[in-house]
DNA sequence: TATGTAAATGTGTGCGAATACATTTAATTG
DNA sequence: CAATTAAATGTATTCGCACACATTTACATA
C-alpha cells in the first residue's frame, strides 16, 4: 500500500554508504568493493528500486546523436512514411536529448548507399537506424559498427547476420499467408490467382519471396491446391510498354483469374491498368497506404491493403534506440508490427494524421 | 542550425527580469504588470520556448490522483482488458506522479455504480476515467465534475452531453459498416444474415444500435437490400434454455442463413452452439479478442473479430489525462481507435503480450 | 514627507540522478 | 613503520523547472 518511491538516497541510507557508491553500482562503473556491491544490489532488489527516468535524463544532460540511413523518398514514395515516423519520434524524444541526423541515399544506386554509410560511420553516432536494402553492401558496415559498439536498428528489411539491436517490421511470410486467406475468403470458388512482384529485383529481395511463400503455403496447408491455380509474374515499371504487354499477356491467357496479389506497394499500377481495360471482376490485394493505393481502394478497385505501417517502423526504430541509449532498457530483438487489414471501410483509422501517437502496451 | 535549447533563464535574461516573473507569466499566476507580461510572451514566442517536461514534472513533484470508475471484470470478462490497460498506464506513468485509484462497480447493478461514483466524487480526484454504461445515472455526476472542474475521460461508450476531456473508443457505426463489408465480401451470393445482440439491454446501449445501423446501411448504400435479407435477434445468457431456443428458432427457420454478426463480445456463444449442432457453413463475425473468441477464431468457427482494443482504451484514457494534467498538453476530444480486422492469420500480432508498448505517432 | 499596503518582481531551495572532484581507507613498498 | 599509491567511498554541483518566500516598487493616505 504505502509504496513510496525509492530513491538512490534511500538505498544509500539503508546500505550505510553514500549515493556515489550506489551510483557506481547502478552503472557498473567499478571501484566498489565486492562486499558492498553485493549488499547494495541486494537492497536494490529488495526495495524494488526503479530509477526516475526524468531525473536521470535531466541530470545526465547528454545529447545522443542518432544516424538514420534511409532511402530517398523522391525515388520511391514508399520511403516517405518511415522518414515521417523518424522525424515524429525525434520531435517527441528531443526532450530526452535525442538528435537525429538523416543520411539519405538513392535506393536505386548502390554507390550512393555506400557513400552515405561511410560518411555516417565517420561521424560516429551513438546509434543507427537503417533499412538495409542492399544486402551485400551493408554487411561490412555492420562489421564496423559492431566493432565500434554502435547499436543499430533495422527496419523494413531483416538481416540476421550481425545481430542488430532490434528489427522492426513485419513478418513477411505471415503477411503472404494472410493475403492468401483474404483471397480465399472472398473467392471460395476454384479460380486462378496471380502473384505480382513489381519493381524489385526479386533475387535480391528476400522478403518478397517470403511473402510469396507464405501466400502459396496458405493454399497448400489448407488443401486448396487443386482448387486454386497460382501464377506469378515479375514486372518492372522502368519499361512501361513491356510492363503492359506482360501484364496483358497473363490476364488474357487466364480467363478464370479472379485475384491478384501484389507483393510490393505498387498495387495501384495493376489497378490502374485494369481500370483502363474496364476489367472489374479481378480483386486486388496489395500493401501499404500510398495515396495512389488509397485512391483505388476507395474506388473499390483494390479490395484490401495490408498496412506495413512504415511510419510506425521509423518511429519505433528511434524509440527503441532511445530506450536503449537513454533509459538503458532492454529492447526486443524483433518487433513485429501487426498485419493490419485495411479496406475502404476502415481506412480512415489507419491513415496518418499528424497527431497520431504511437502507443505500446 | 544552432538551436540551443531555450530555458526559462534565457527568457528571463533576454527580458531583463527574473525567472520567477517568467514563471508567473508561463503559468498565468498573475501578479505581473501588463507591460512586462506582454514583453515576456513576445520573447517566448520569438525564442520558440518549449518547456522541458521532465524538469517540470521533476520540479513540481506533484502527485496526481486519477480515479478509474470501471465495471467489474468478474461480471463480464470484457472489462478485464481496460483494467489491464489502466494498470499498465499507471505503471508507465508513475514516474510522472500519476496514481490511479480504481472504483469497481457491478455492470449489472445501477446502485453499485451510483455508490462508487459517489464515493469517487467525494474523494475529489484530479482526473477521472470511466465507461459510462449507465447513461441516465451518469449525467448528474458529469454535472458535478464539471462544476468541480475535474476533467473526465470516457472510454468504450460515448456520451456527448457535458463534453468530456476526451472520448476514447471506436466509431460504432463505422464498425458495423465494416462488418457488413466483411460479410458481403465473403458471401457475394444472396443470402440471409443475422444480427445478434447478446447480453445487453438494447434500449440502453446506444452503441449496439449504432453498430446495427452501420451494418444495415452498408447493404443499403451498396444497393444490396434485395440480395441480403437481414434478420435480428436479442439474446440473453441469463436464461440459457431460452437463449438456445431462440437461437435455434431463427436458425431453423432461415435455411439460407450464411452469416451472423454478433454486436457484442459474445460471439463465442454462437460459435459454441453452432459447433454443438455441427453447423459449419454459417460464418460468424464478432468483436474483441476474448480467450473464448480466440479459441473459435483459431478453429475457424469465427471468421473475423473486430478488435476494439479495450486494453488500449484504458491505457489511452490514463495517458490522455496525464497529458492534460502533467504536461498541460491539448488533448484530442475524440480519439477513435482503429477498427482492427483480426483473423486467424494475423491474430498473433494483436494478442496482447505484456511487453507491448503503446506508441502514438 | 512619512507610512501603510498592495502589486510587482527577485531569490533560494528542492525534485532525483549524474558526474566531476575530494577525501578516506587499505595495501604495498623501501 | 612512514611513505607512496591504488582502491574505495563521500561530497558538491548541475540539469530545468516549480514554488514558497523575500524583497522591492508604486501609489494612496494621513
Amino acid at each position: 500500500m504505502k509504496n513510496k518511491i525509492v530513491r538512490i538516497k534511500d538505498i544509500a541510507e539503508k546500505a550505510k554508504v553514500s549515493t556515489g557508491t550506489v551510483d557506481r553500482v547502478l552503472h557498473k562503473r567499478g571501484r566498489v568493493s565486492k562486499k558492498v556491491e553485493e549488499k547494495i544490489l541486494k537492497i536494490i532488489e529488495e526495495m524494488d528500486y526503479e530509477p526516475n527516468l526524468m531525473a536521470r535524463a535531466l541530470g545526465s544532460n547528454k545529447i545522443y546523436q542518432i544516424a538514420a540511413l534511409i532511402p530517398d523518398h523522391k525515388s520511391d514514395s514508399y520511403w516517405y512514411a518511415p522518414k515521417a515516423g523518424i522525424e515524429k519520434a525525434e520531435k517527441d524524444l528531443k526532450q530526452y536529448g535525442i538528435v537525429v541526423q538523416q543520411y539519405v541515399f538513392d535506393p536505386y544506386d548502390v554507390e550512393s548507399f555506400i557513400k552515405n554509410a561511410s560518411q555516417l560511420t565517420k561521424d560516429n553516432p551513438d546509434g543507427i537506424i537503417l533499412s538495409p536494402i542492399f544486402y551485400r553492401e551493408t554487411l561490412p558496415f555492420f562489421e564496423k559498427w559492431k566493432v565500434a559498439e554502435i547499436p543499430f536498428v533495422l527496419f523494413n528489411t531483416q538481416i540476421t547476420e550481425y545481430e542488430p539491436l532490434s528489427y522492426i517490421g513485419q513478418d513477411s511470410y505471415q503477411s503472404g499467408f494472410l493475403a492468401g486467406k483474404l483471397i480465399h475468403y472472398g473467392q471460395p470458388e476454384p479460380c486462378s490467382v496471380l502473384i505480382a512482384h513489381i519493381d524489385e529485383e526479386i533475387s535480391n529481395a528476400a522478403h518478397l519471396l517470403k511473402k510469396e511463400q507464405g501466400f502459396r503455403n496458405y493454399f497448400s496447408q489448407n488443401n486448396l491446391e487443386h482448387q486454386y491455380k497460382i501464377l506469378r509474374i515479375e514486372l518492372n515499371r522502368a519499361n512501361a510498354a513491356l510492363f503492359i504487354t506482360q501484364l496483358d499477356a497473363v490476364i488474357d491467357s487466364t480467363p478464370d483469374m479472379a485475384s491478384i496479389f501484389v507483393t510490393t506497394s505498387k498495387a495501384y499500377e495493376i489497378a490502374r491498368h485494369l481500370e483502363q481495360r474496364h476489367i472489374k471482376h479481378i480483386k486486388i490485394i496489395g500493401y501499404d497506404l500510398l495515396p495512389q493505393n488509397l485512391y483505388f481502394l476507395n474506388k473499390g478497385a483494390i479490395s484490401f491493403l495490408i498496412n506495413q505501417n512504415p511510419k510506425g517502423q521509423g518511429y519505433w526504430g528511434i524509440y527503441q534506440l532511445t530506450d536503449h541509449l537513454v533509459f538503458k532498457k532492454e529492447v526486443p530483438i524483433i518487433k513485429y508490427l501487426p498485419l493490419d487489414i485495411v479496406t475502404k471501410e476502415n481506412v480512415n483509422y489507419y491513415k496518418d494524421d499528424e497527431d497520431t501517437v504511437y502507443l505500446d502496451i
